[in-house]
RNA sequence: GGUCCCAUCGUCUAGUGGUUAGGACACCGGCCUCUCACGUCGGGAACGGGGGUUCGAAUCCCCCUGGGAUCACCA
């Protein structure tokens, strides 16, 4: 049987890493099996839905690559073009005496909840509509449909006795007593279908064989299983992933801070690190920490999933980041930073091969592309801050002379301007004047870039130029001469 | 609280009865060096507890403890 599997989030906030990581596993089994990978959009719930999120989840999902076989824009893989076939499912669970309606209001229901609490007993719904119905009337009872003034839910007439086990492929095997579950709503007062009736439907009709998702709903595979069993068919195989947690040990969530794949994308993360950080959380193929997406699916398996939740951890994907951004080609990078030194209104003073110089004396010491960017900062803009701390230790006056000598030969230094002519340059002044390289290299890049860190300083006069690394040098001896009038 | 899931360094993990318990991130130290990085070399750091099974348990079983998820007319 070719694999069929879906990702099926719904429209209703970000794209959060936590949950792109059950797709991402879903599409590398569908793969790695060289089957099917569908994507459908869970937007029962039209209160929450937006456009926005929908657009967000598809452009994250094309950011990281993961593609989807079946799904968007096809007008089928919306669950709120589907309400026909909800209906219609409802229509015949209801015919077949294996639903009926439940007239109690949510506001009963609520009240019953806290009254159970109160009493600690369970706090499912009791069951009080289910043979209020009787038998042969249920065929006759409509959809709800509030505008007509229907106003009642439809319920699953869960069984009582028995079990339900799920086999798990990646928890294993999972019991739960019928008698624990309650007969949930399918259908709302307005007509729409709950969560775990359309999942089914769905399910069913696309042909999913494997339903990969968070261990957050293994709780309710075994109704959805029951409602499988009550439609006649087979139930797909579950594969239930271990949940991703913020550092405090809870469920990963908004609170954590960055969590959307949106926000990795303006800190300036590469999608091959989101991704790779995210494939071992929870999965492992020996030792092997960096995997290309062909090696993700070449080598995914469940047996090799872990069963216990992970812990989001920062700091490695900021390494994994780093890593990749080694690996980035020069012109690849400079491309890339390009939309992030823009967003910060700054001009780029050369052509591509220039910011590719630039970016080559900047790269190992960034790890995302907006660090690469506001180390850019001096190079780009020609009001430098000065750091005091900096100035004050650096900037002296018994300096002043060999600045004055230094600029002087770089602006008479004969033919190209390379970083061996400028360290010829540098050597002339450190024979004439019986310095260190040391004690001329940090006041020079302090008067260059403003502060005590940052390139090799030949490197930083070749990329800034000879006019520019004059003008700075220049504007520094001026600001000594008039700190000592 | 009921139900279900889970348990190896701080974190991600390897390990499927016999290992000095391995790797990675992070951390600490040496080297490199014009600063900062990069790189490189080295270091500290874990089997939650108690019972079994076995010649032998991180590995198998039970209990305890701890953590998590879930109990909606959300998904």
């Amino acid at each position: 049987m070719k694999v069929r599997t879906r990702y099926a989030p719904s429209p209703t906030g970000a794209l959060h890493i936590g949950n792109v990581r059950s797709g991402l596993f879903a599409y590398l089994f569908a793969r790695h099996h060289k089957g099917t990978f569908i994507l459908r959009i869970d937007d029962t719930d039209a209160e929450r839905s937006s456009r926005e999120s929908l657009e967000e989840i598809l452009e994250s999902l094309r950011w990281l690559s993961v593609d989807w076989d079946e799904g968007p824009p096809d007008p089928q893989y919306f669950q709120s073009n589907r309400l026909e076939r909800y209906r219609e499912g409802a229509s015949r669970l209801l015919r077949e005496g294996k639903a009926y309606p439940c007239y109690c209001s949510p506001e009963q229901l609520e009240a019953m909840r806290k009254q159970a609490e109160r009493e600690h007993r369970k706090p499912g719904y009791d069951g009080r509509c289910r043979d209020l119905t009787p038998q042969a009337e249920l065929a006759k009872i409509p959809i709800p449909n509030r505008a007509a003034g229907r106003n009642y839910t439809i319920r699953f007439r869960a069984p009582r006795s028995g079990s339900t086990v799920v086999e798990d492929l990646i928890k294993g095997r999972a019991v739960f007593e019928n008698h624990e579950l309650d007969d949930l709503i399918i259908v709302r007062s307005d007509g729409l279908p709950t969560y775990n009736f359309a999942t089914v439907l769905d399910d069913a009709d696309f042909g999913i064989t494997h339903v990969v998702r968070g261990d957050d709903h293994l709780p309710n595979t075994p109704r959805q299983m029951q409602i499988f069993y009550a439609l006649g068919i087979e139930p797909p195989a579950y594969a239930h992933l271990p949940m991703v947690m913020g550092p405090d040990g809870q469920k990963l969530s908004k609170r954590h801070g960055a969590t959307s794949v949106f926000a990795y994308r303006e800190l300036g993360y590469f999608p091959e690190a989101l991704l790779n950080y995210l494939v071992r959380l929870g999965w492992s193929h020996g030792d092997q920490e960096i995997f290309s997406k062909e090696e993700m699916i070449e080598y995914f398996d469940f047996a090799a999933c872990g069963k216990s939740a992970g812990i989001f951890n920062p700091e490695k994907l900021l390494w994994l980041n780093f890593h990749y951004l080694k690996q980035r080609s020069l012109e690849q990078l400079a491309r890339e930073v390009r939309p992030f030194i823009e967003k910060r209104g700054w001009k780029i003073p050369g052509d591509q091969k220039w910011l590719e110089k630039m970016v080559a004396t900047l790269r190992e010491r960034a790890k995302t592309l907006v660090e690469l960017a506001d180390f850019a900062s001096f190079y780009l803009n020609d009001e430098i801050r000065l750091d005091p701390k900096a100035a004050a230790k650096f900037l002296k006056p018994e300096i002043a002379e060999p600045l004055k000598s230094l600029a002087r030969e770089l602006e008479t230094l004969e033919g190209e301007f390379t970083e061996a002519s400028i360290q010829s340059a540098f050597q002339r002044v450190l024979a004439d004047f019986n310095l260190k390289l040391g004690q001329l290299a940090q006041p020079v890049r302090v008067a260059l870039t403003g502060g005590s860190v940052s390139p090799g300083i030949y490197e930083v006069i070749a990329v800034l130029g000879r006019e520019r690394t004059v003008a700075r040098l220049a504007k520094a001896i001026d600001l000594l001469s008039r700190q000592h009038q």
